[in-house]
DNA sequence: CTGCACTGAATCGCACGCGACATAATGGTC
DNA sequence: GACCATTATGTCGCGTGCGATTCAGTGCAG
């Protein structure tokens, strides 16, 4: 009984922790080729959505930290794909930018969701609504401390 | 349209990997009491579940590399959990072993589910549910190479 | 029995990811 | 204007996670 318990909840867990690291290895060929890895393209995706975005509000729509995000922003501004400075009215704020290299990838970033519709074999419906469960999962666990 | 199929692909991807760091910040208060990270737990899931495992046997259920684990089962046995020794007949191969210390945890262990069930609220048909589309995603992805 | 391909672990370098802490700027209150 | 809590970012240490490589042991071919 303790056991069985023990092991439904693990499994769907580990289901999900497996199941992002396979995603992880799976794209990383593709990403490679932008010279990019996943968090640094989930990053970029939001830039992409809307440019001219502070650390802060980077780190709270991907659920990040400064402490995670400063060293990843600066890669990224290494590689030449965002620039990063002080917002002149608030000094404490740092705005991050697409450069011209860094909007450029956008359309090279097509391949991402093609092969994703292809592993799905084209399922969104499967997609969208195991989307939404697993969303539900993650608001209930941020919801549920301790 | 290729800003909306972006979109969501990358949202059933990112939801995966923030409800996966979600349960691992969520659940890091009770592993931290019985001394255990989030993946140590999960290889000491794999023991509780098996005595005596090689390494690659632990990380084949847990889509792990020697080079992940090895250095995680080291911390293992200096915190006084399980037990490292070479195959006698075998050299090449490393048999991981519970000490007893390891195994009464076993016991302790039961409130990471007791949590989980709580955040799931009973609801554990739709976590079972949940659990075996994951996987069959995850298959699919392990599946589609590239 | 001597190579030689193979296998299983371990090592190395790099990139997250976080908690704890440090730092700097802001915006009050007195 | 000086003090002080708050806010935004950055730094540090530790533990994953992986690809590339190394190394020791195994076992097969000749």
């Amino acid at each position: 009984m303790a056991d069985d318990s023990l092991r439904l909840d693990e499994f769907l867990c580990f289901a999900i922790h497996s199941t992002a690291h396979a995603i992880n290895r799976a794209t990383k060929p593709m990403l490679d080729q932008m010279g990019l890895t996943y968090p640094q393209y989930l990053v970029m995706v939001v830039l992409w959505g809307k440019d001219d975005q502070t650390v802060g509000g980077i780190g709270e729509k991907l659920f990040l930290e400064s402490s995670t995000l400063t060293p990843l922003l600066k890669r990224l501004e290494a590689a030449g794909y965002v620039q990063r400075s002080r917002d002149p009215s608030d000094e404490r704020q740092v705005r991050v930018r697409l450069t011209d290299k860094g909007r450029e990838l956008h359309c090279r970033a097509g391949c991402i969701p093609d092969w994703f519709r292809e592993a799905f074999d084209g399922d969104m419906d499967e997609a969208r609504e195991l989307k939404s469960r697993i969303v539900q999962l993650r608001e209930r666990v941020l919801r549920h401390p301790e």
